[in-house]
DNA sequence: ATAGGTTTGGACTTACGAGTCCAGAACGGG
DNA sequence: CCCGTTCTGGACTCGTAAGTCCAAACCTAT
């Protein structure tokens, strides 16, 4: 893995990763080829594989692990915070926001439908993401416990996944009906059930 | 769509469906071929493109549907009496040790990841899908509110997405993962929520 | 039995995508 | 300024998958 790049090719390498996820999100993996992501990039055959000797799976591993990245991101500040039922109804309003407006387009999708089951590698990336994204609500949840806010009686880790399962299937739902009523009632009921 | 098929061309039809919902449902959709699907349906391409004449797609749209059906079967006779807490229960159970079993070689991972998101049309019968199922939740907790087993205070339709969302979302995570445990929080505090 | 359909097999065409290769340009340290 | 390394462009090969075509086999009703 260690391989020398300059400055130069870091950026050039960055910028066909990011070119090709973009690609991939906007008409999906299955109908995206090398050639559109060379397009879109503005770069050839020689440097696609100059930076990515395995060719199309080393790239879309690299792509996983972009958008894995991006999924997280995209709920800072607030997944980082849940402190208060204001910082959770906050974060609630920014996921459901979110993935309102990127509509089928979704990093968290691709990742999870796409990319995330084609190869072993590609698996573990988003096994990942899935238990960061659970440890911090569950932390979350403990925090609230400590604060006496969340009673003890809770087990913060089953509520933690039932949580993160909703709004996994609220979003999988989003793409297959345009629809994001079953996202927030997730969220809504997910979170009310830990205010008993 | 009305073309005349005689018995034999039915049966055929129906065994080329069949057949290719296996192999994408046991090696994806991204790596099968329709030559794999004549292999191992036994049949030809003239057989082939004598019942799909619009070729690869319209054979996709009709293996949707068929692995659409296979979802709602699978949950049957469960899913369309929850009338009792034991009812209740023994759904939860056969939808965890269904999903257990089949792991990542599944009807709705396949309808939801591959299959559902190719087409307009491929897309219409996921919806569908999500529509009765809902449906088959909502009716169940209306029963139950009927009965005064669940307070009239709770909002159905709501309750019911959350918790085909919960379900979603834990399918989803344990084909990323293998782990049911998602999967089991989610049905668990989404029905206990309901007894409250 | 025979004429109309339908069903079947499989060779063939065509298009296209991944990956290879190499020569030349650009860079950067000495 | 020079030399080795990295970077870039693009022509080329090779395999493969979708879809076409047609003739032969098979039914079934008269």
């Amino acid at each position: 893995m260690a391989r020398k790049l300059t400055a130069k090719g870091e950026r050039t390498r960055s910028r066909i990763i990011a070119g090709a996820a973009d690609e991939i999100r906007e008409y999906g993996l299955g109908v995206t080829t090398l050639d559109d992501i060379l397009f879109r990039t503005r770069t050839s055959k020689g440097q696609l594989f100059h930076y990515f000797p395995r060719g199309k799976e080393e790239l879309l591993l690299a792509v996983a692990q972009h958008e894995a990245q991006r999924v997280l991101d995209d709920q800072q500040p607030y997944l980082g915070q849940l402190t208060s039922w204001r910082a959770w109804q906050a974060w609630r309003d920014a996921v459901v926001e979110r993935y309102r407006q990127q509509g089928p387009t979704c990093p968290l999708a691709v990742l999870m439908t796409e990319l995330g089951r084609s190869t072993p590698a590609a698996r573990a990336v988003t096994g990942q993401l899935i238990d960061q994204w659970e440890q911090h609500i569950f932390e979350g949840i403990k925090s609230m416990q400590g604060s006496g806010r969340i009673p003890d009686a809770v087990d913060a880790r089953q509520a933690a996944r039932a949580l993160l399962a909703g709004v996994q299937g609220g979003v999988s739902i989003l793409l297959s009906t345009g629809d994001v009523s079953h996202l927030e009632a997730a969220l809504d009921t997910g979170i009310a059930a830990l205010r008993t």
